[in-house]
DNA sequence: CAAGGGGAAA
DNA sequence: AAAGCTTCCCCTTG
């Protein structure tokens, strides 16, 4: 009661429009203040005053203030009815980075919005883009300036310690005064960029002859001033364009698109991003895996045509880039190369393509004389492109060096992984550049450009016997090893794969980070499996008999699988020792197979979405795996992907022909991982993984995706009784039915 | 010269 | 804290 009358004295003094720090604190709880334009139903967006916006999707602007919104704000969470997004100084500054002013921002979110803008909303927008391109990073000859028309902003920069400690001392005496900036006419800029960089009031001074100041700065400090410039700090975000028309001093590279070609709308998009103004911004393209991001960055290159320097995460995908290049453009065969241990080739002349990994260039220890003589050329030269793969597997501390080491006019990131401000992740807003863009995954989806998936978590509960054991143990590792070999979860992992071998033709792969188990499961069921040890022609040859043999359909992997293994031919996950992996691991696993198969038309018959990829995650119920499964779910749901959790699985009517049916069996099974010792598990979630889990999850406490986690499991009907699935009764009418679910829940 | 095993580092 | 899996380089095989 008493908490009711305070919450209406804050409302009261709200309405007299006083701009206190509670109002945005009320207006986080309490939307019915908020005033409702008079068409309010036409108009698809509402905007928070504490910066969140919740978009529609249902309404018949959506497509419009989609494109809108993923241009200003940070999307938290997008599932299918409505999305959740977040506008911060972040997002914010990447809106006008690509080019957007203050005023049409504004505008445009006032047009879309239900309700009257917030006065706090219109004052945040200006607050953030206020000093937006009135700095820039410059890479000349091999030297950076952060240069500006504005004398008094360098000033004011260099009161900051970091950056007056970066500049290089100027040959004259030292001592910061504007007449000590290195002075010089504003080289050709159009009238067109002048209104972009400097906003409407400063277009009419910037007519006039312009001066340009600079001052230069250690290439080795470059990343901490560019942090110091950011919008959570001096809130002076250091622009980095590259006039790469206009770049007489590094060579041309002679390199085109081939004809065949042809850029699928959503990367044409967020290639226009990138050169909305002639130039080439850095920054990040987000675009899930599957959906062609080579294509992106091949065509980025032909853009520019100067030297490019792309980076892969490991040799397979080196490969990868060097083909893709090859493929796309007319690269000449001399004029690309590819450096790793293994193969240490050198472009041709003084301009050219060289493919590499993050490893090899941040390596620090002891080189092979051919490596040391490649890595130095390739630190002594300027980069029109550096193309940077998978940005958000790569660790912080690599990109860092990666980037210290090489001097590069534009920077462009690949990712498909969401990239938000929260814990590492943020770095790279200053370490590439701001987000270009973004697809939204359920779009691609509906456009037939990846796969469709169906998300499940079957929950297995565990046997009598072995239950007894777990908790009989101490020891976290024999836990893991008693609920990983769980006869339930290994009969549910059979019929899953007899199910998608036999019924769908499917083909299938499954993964264990338990060692133990991808042994025990491989070996029972008779099918290959390929983890650390096996050798290179060993995995070669079983990859080449699950692509082309009709008789291997299913392949077990282990780690390994994660990364450098290509498998472009499944469309089945099943996870059975799962909770050791992150949901970046869990993403990037799901991203296997997310390549579309087949063509659009077909799969979009009559609109009836029908899922053609599958993804199980097995879950011993009532075990410590319990804990990690709503987590693991997060980024998924956050795509817009529900989760239906499965409780009967295997079939009561399918026991006698899948293993350990008999007690018997299982009890010799119980033997056998009582017996194992301790290399049957594996210890719980790294640092780098708890870390990242940790810090999303606070950050998404109280949003919308406890909503859509919870509608994700309309199929869900958890039985408490062990030994014995409960029966799911409920399901979502409207979503078409996979005939496997059909058999299940009828 | 390529394949692949061993050791070291991260 | 340790296992697992990278990666690098160097060395020995065929």
């Amino acid at each position: 009661m008493y908490a009711h009358n305070h919450t209406a004295k804050q409302a009261a003094m709200m309405d007299m429009d006083d701009p206190d720090d509670t109002v945005e604190e009320i207006q986080r709880q309490d939307f019915t203040k908020l005033e409702l334009k008079p068409d309010h139903a036409n108009r698809p967006l509402w905007v928070c005053a504490d910066g969140r916006i919740f978009l529609e999707t249902f309404s018949s602007l959506y497509k419009q203030a989609y494109d809108f919104l993923i241009a200003i704000a940070e999307p938290v969470c997008r599932p299918e009815s409505m999305h959740e997004y977040n506008l911060t100084p972040h997002s914010l500054y990447a809106a006008v980075s690509v080019g957007l002013e203050t005023e049409t921002i504004i505008t445009v979110l006032d047009r879309l919005s239900k309700t009257k803008l917030p006065k706090e909303i219109v004052d945040f927008i200006r607050g953030s883009t206020l000093n937006y391109g009135k700095v820039k990073l410059v890479l000349q000859k091999n030297r950076y300036f952060v240069e500006s028309p504005f004398p008094e902003v360098l000033q004011k920069l260099l009161r900051d310690d970091v950056i007056s400690r970066a500049r290089m001392t100027p040959t004259e005496a030292p001592g910061a005064g504007s007449s000590s900036f290195s002075v010089s006419r504003a080289p050709h800029e159009t009238g067109v960029a002048d209104s972009e960089l400097l906003g409407a009031d400063d277009v009419a001074a910037g007519a006039e002859e312009k001066e340009l100041h600079s001052f230069e700065i250690d290439p080795a400090q470059v990343e901490h001033v560019k942090q110091r410039c950011l919008p959570n700090a001096l809130n002076f975000p250091m622009l980095e364009e590259y006039d790469f028309r206009n770049d007489t001093v590094n060579p041309d590279l002679p390199i085109e698109l081939k004809p065949q070609a042809q850029p699928r709308p959503y990367q044409e998009k967020s290639l226009s991003k990138m050169f909305g103004n002639g130039r080439a911004r850095s920054g990040i393209i987000v675009l899930p895996c599957g959906a062609g991001k080579s294509l992106v960055g091949v065509s980025a290159a032909c853009r520019i045509r100067k030297s490019v320097l792309c980076l892969a995460t490991n040799a397979v995908s080196v490969d990868q880039w060097a083909f893709q290049f090859k493929l796309w453009s007319t690269v000449g065969d001399h004029q690309i190369s590819r450096f790793t241990s293994d193969s240490k080739e050198r472009f041709r002349g003084s301009v050219g393509v060289v493919v590499t990994t993050y490893n090899m260039v941040a390596f620090g220890g002891k080189r092979s004389e051919e490596s040391q003589k490649i890595i130095e050329e390739i630190q002594n030269r300027e980069w029109g492109l550096l193309l940077m793969d998978e940005v958000h597997v790569v660790p912080a501390h690599m990109f860092r060096k990666v980037i210290s080491i090489t001097k590069s006019h534009c920077k462009l990131g690949l990712t498909a992984t969401l990239v938000r401000e929260d814990e590492r992740i943020s770095d790279l807003n200053f370490l590439i550049g701001p987000k270009l863009y973004e697809a939204n995954w359920l779009d691609l989806v509906k456009g037939g450009f990846i796969a469709n998936v169906q998300c499940a978590e079957v929950w297995c509960p565990m046997t009598k016997e072995f239950y007894r054991e777990y908790l009989k143990k101490e020891n976290s590792r024999k836990k893991q090893g008693l609920y990983v070999m769980n006869p339930n979860k290994f009969r549910a992992c059979e019929f899953l794969i007899r199910f998608h071998e036999q019924q769908r033709g499917d083909k299938i792969i499954v993964f264990s980070d338990n060692l133990f188990a991808l042994r025990e499961y491989a070996t029972k069921l008779k099918k290959p499996f390929i983890y650390g040890p096996t050798s290179h022609h060993e995995r070669t040859r079983i990859l080449y008999a699950f692509k082309h043999s009709p008789n291997v359909n299913t392949v077990f992997l282990s780690k390994v699988g994660d990364n450098s293994i290509d498998i472009p031919e499944a469309n089945v996950i099943i996870q059975i020792s799962s909770h050791a992996g992150s949901r970046r691991q869990e993403a990037q696993r799901l991203g296997r197979i997310l390549r579309a198969k087949g063509k659009p038309k077909d799969r979009m018959a009559g609109g009836a979405e029908e899922f053609n990829a599958f993804f199980y995650s097995l879950v011993s119920t009532d075990t410590q795996e319990m804990y990690y499964s709503t987590k693991r779910q997060q980024f998924l749901i956050d795509q817009g992907y529900s989760f239906k959790v499965i409780t009967s699985l295997p079939p009561a009517d399918s026991g006698a022909e899948l293993s350990y049916h008999s007690l018997d069996e299982q009890m010799g099974l119980l033997t056998k991982v009582l017996h194992a010792g301790e290399d049957i598990g594996i210890e719980q979630l790294d640092e780098d993984v708890d870390d990242i889990t940790r810090g999303r999850f606070t950050r998404r406490h109280g949003n919308m995706s406890s909503i859509s986690g919870a509608d994700g499991r309309v199929y869900m009907e958890y039985n408490t009784g062990r030994g014995r699935g409960g029966k799911a009764k409920v399901r979502d009418p409207n979503k078409p039915r996979n005939s496997l679910f059909k058999k299940r829940f009828t």
